[in-house]
DNA sequence: TGAATTTGTCAACAGTCGTTGATATTCGGA
DNA sequence: TCCGAATATCAACGACTGTTGACAAATTCA
């Protein structure tokens, strides 16, 4: 009766949880190829059956881990003179916070060697980085700047949280807005040479 | 008489470079783990076999597919006012122009999920980048201006050679050097806030 | 020519992978 | 309490992996 759910409080949705985070915590560290659902099983302490039977294969199993909220409306920038900092600012705020910044790991990690993971890193920048950008300056212009600014964010991301790049590391994130914020800014408002 | 090596014309060295192009091809395309042994035989139109022969295991094989020279001196810049783009056109000639830049995309698609090709790239860019960016600037600040050129290139590297971004791909030569020019020369020097 | 060395072919090994079905265990409701 | 349904276990499948050794063909040198 204390059941948040209307029809199942399912005893053992919990395994499904288990099964779930077991599977972020090694996409995270290995990628897509690297964890096996026999390692996925053994972390959540249940027969790799387990898994196939929640969710249905791998495929669906990665799709689900790798899947995020990621709400856009956040970045609302009133000022075109602080868009490189807002979107810096909302860049760590979503890669350095817990919930959203596994599953994009999980993207990036597996991007570079399953289809289906760059993809949906070029969808997110597509539809997340570009319409920021799009906002300010020629929107006939939008899709190179946005171009330059997922090379920088992503190049980024990857240094400091995949090859894990000992001087990228090691700058806080008050370093990054400082020194990143004013090059996202030329970047997508198109300050500079054409 | 005609042989240049002094003891081996060895009539099957071409099998093993032939082997050692169809690795390349595959590394490139799907990475280190995607690329299996006998795929890379049956593109060299070869037996399995072989590779283990002429390479002793497919570590072996990927360490020297992905081995490529990067001469370093190339960069040397004489004049601080031009070092960002010094190094972007550097950066171009050695991604855009043939032999090196598939090792380099072999290093970067399987750094992901692979440790060895990540440490690899850690030197590269340890060894390669940071020493041009040393020579500017305060030398105890050289890490962290040298991270962020790092950022900035394997950003660019990952949008265009990895992800294929369209807007990234898209991209001249030239609106690089003029777009991201500017950018590595203020990380690089340091110019800015600190 | 014949002998020796290189070069290539074939089948199989032990292991891992994702996935499946039959079977056992546990649990909620009558 | 007992029964049916949900939940978990086990063994095995076919396919794939890197790697190995025994054997055949080709080439080289005398």
């Amino acid at each position: 009766m204390s059941t948040n759910q209307p029809k199942k409080p399912s005893k053992s949705e919990r395994t499904k949880a288990q099964i779930l985070e077991a599977a972020r915590e090694l996409f995270v560290q290995h990628g897509y190829d690297g964890a096996s659902i026999r390692d996925i099983a053994a972390r959540a302490s249940i027969d790799p059956a387990m898994v196939i039977r929640y969710f249905h294969s791998k495929d669906e199993l990665f799709a689900r881990a790798a899947l995020f909220d990621l709400r856009l409306p956040e970045t609302q920038v009133t000022d075109q003179a602080s868009i490189g900092d807002a979107i810096i600012r909302r860049f760590l705020r979503i890669w350095e916070g817990s919930p959203t910044a596994t599953g994009m790991v999980i993207l990036l990690r597996s991007a570079a060697s399953n289809e289906f993971a760059a993809e949906k890193v070029r969808d997110v920048f597509a539809n997340q980085v570009r319409p920021v950008v799009a906002a300010f300056g020629d929107p006939a212009d939008a899709g190179r700047r946005a171009g330059l600014v997922a090379s920088q964010l992503l190049g980024l991301a990857t240094c400091r949280y995949l090859l894990r790049l000992p001087p990228v590391v090691a700058l806080s994130q008050d370093e990054i807005i400082k020194n990143v914020g004013p090059v996202l800014q030329r970047y997508a408002t198109g300050a500079g040479e054409i």
